[in-house]
DNA sequence: CTGAAAGCGCTAACAG
DNA sequence: CTGTTAGCGCTTTCAG
């Protein structure tokens, strides 16, 4: 196991001091004839600087943190695209960690990344870590919120979301041109029971505009489900309420991406037929979505990406608040759409 | 933006000497009385010490590096998923880098991880990177390729890999058993050209699995696309390429999971139906495989890559070379199974 | 049990 | 153009 050749052994074999070496290896002014020797002496010992070592100088590493829940949605995935492709871009590796959907890591993950000195950070997190977040922010690192907003953000702490507002009243429009009026909805909560404020806030769009069309979103037909494997009860309660409640249920929109599969193949399982029986309208655009006939309402999730990562790169003094729109991208789990019928 | 408190402001303002304030912090012998003012010197400044420096000790840093060369294949993602698991499980984080399928890219990659002095290194990359990691595995740095064996690993360079002439094996095995006798291969390519071995390896194995089997396998049955915008050619090349040598096509087999969509959907675009008139079986276990009832040849990425970060984690001295079996997970997209025909 | 002092590998003035 | 001299924030002997 040979020693890594340090600075200084490169400077002792080249003839020169440490001050030279590094100069030649960051750009500074050097003797052409003594850069040669340098260079030579560097390939010779198959010196590698130390990144780690640098950055204590810089008082933060070149690394953009990352920190998401879960990597089953579909979501995350180009998510993580878009940051990777403008840190590639930068300089920047990505440092990544997940939480597990457990609010406890989330707060462990993101004060690792604060000790690792991140040159910025990327979070989906909760609440929870907000305390620290912030003090990142203020301290210099900048720090960007996925998928939600933060109240009074101080300089350096950003946010990146969706209409969620609008994306659910794209569902309302969009599930009553194709005739639907009884629409039940599957949202996800983590392991602490805490539901997203991004899904509640999609509900409620939904709700508003459902009931500018004269039609009730009541309590009772909103589901929740953890896991996938809760999916199936939360769909039979979602069928079993709205047959009390008299109209069968003829529509259900998931709200999170990261439940798509499970839902559909619930649906499926209970011989229900997409959309003869049931219109079936979920979150995130996905590879199989078109494929399948999925209707989908899909956010920019690769150009968010991109977006919190140059938020990190650029460091905006004055703190950013990015909404995006959503975008149904209509395909046939719906029915088929009678426009103008309003 | 505030200062961030050093561990000398934390033995200032505790009264005692950053050896002390070390000491608490990494589980010393102190007296509990100097404990307690540190530790509360600790919260009042909102210390957080810097994990950069602290590894330039342990001549390391707690990460662990990964390069992919491309996220879109299903394979990566529950790759990247067992390693963090294991990293979360080692208080490392996980430091992630693709490569954009660009050989250049590999190399600076690497280098990239290497600078940063990653614990160990997990690399799907191509022979081009060889040198580096060969080299960062004698200098201490265990090494873990994946998906490629390499010949006469140092101490410290490990491989992780599918066995990939029965995952083709496999594929013979299950057309036959299905009534298909011609079939056309589909493979995969970087930017560069390179087609990547365990790709030709698979085809080497269901060539083999036919031959037993009396069937032929040309040269002209097997092509190659780089990106999912050539998969349409290629399919419409093995479409000729057989209807030329007299047989009608009736399966094709696509040896990479990247490409699943793009076949699958240029197969429909051609109007043509699955089973019926071509089967269609593919690599690597993707979440919409059961519901479209397409089988698939399975790895057990997953595992792979638990067993990746493990090596990296228990630093074995002596070269590992893991080699894991391909499961069949037969769905109905080749048709009718007729066992015991042979 | 605790402090002083010597580094880890590298950069950044400051002279020369 | 180049070497010397301080550090960066932290750990680690080695005394006391």
């Amino acid at each position: 196991m040979a020693k890594r050749a340090t600075i200084g052994d490169v400077a002792a074999t080249a003839g020169v001091s440490t001050a030279t070496v590094s100069r030649v290896l960051n750009g500074g002014t050097v003797a052409a004839a003594t850069a040669a020797r340098v260079w030579d002496a560097v390939a010779r010992l198959e010196y590698t600087p130390n990144a780690l070592t640098k950055s204590i100088f810089a008082g933060h590493s070149s690394t953009i943190g990352v920190v998401i829940d879960d990597l089953s949605s579909p979501f995350y995935l180009d998510l993580i695209r878009g940051i990777d492709e403008v840190a590639a871009a930068n300089d920047s590796l990505v440092m990544f960690a997940s939480t597990f959907r457990q609010a406890d890591r989330e707060v462990a993950q993101v004060r690792a990344m604060d000790e690792q000195r991140v040159r910025g950070l990327i979070v989906t997190t909760g609440e929870a870590t907000d305390g620290r977040t912030r003090r990142m922010a203020e301290g210099g690192t900048p720090c960007v919120i996925i998928a939600r907003t933060v109240e009074d953000p101080p300089s350096g702490m950003h946010s990146i979301s969706l209409d969620n507002l609008q994306a659910g009243r794209l569902a309302a429009a969009h599930l009553v041109e194709c005739g639907r009026s009884s629409v039940g909805v599957l949202i996800s909560q983590n392991r602490s029971s805490q539901s997203r404020p991004s899904q509640t806030e999609r509900t409620a769009g939904l709700r508003h505009g459902l009931a500018e069309r004269g039609l009730p979103l009541p309590e009772g037909a909103v589901a929740t489900a953890t896991t996938e494997s809760d999916v199936g009860d939360a769909i039979d309660s979602l069928l079993a309420h709205v047959r009390d409640s008299g109209k069968p249920l003829d529509a259900i929109v998931c709200m999170t991406g990261r439940l798509t599969v499970a839902a559909h193949s619930a649906l499926a399982a209970r011989g229900i037929t997409i959309p003869d029986d049931i219109a079936f309208l979920t979150m995130d655009e996905f590879a199989w979505a078109a494929t399948l006939g999925i209707t989908v309402i899909a956010q920019p999730s690769y150009l968010m990406g991109r977006r919190a990562a140059e938020l990190v790169v650029e460091r905006p003094t004055t703190p950013v608040q990015l909404v995006f729109e959503a975008t149904l991208l209509a395909r046939t789990s719906c029915g088929e759409q009678h426009t103008g019928l309003r």
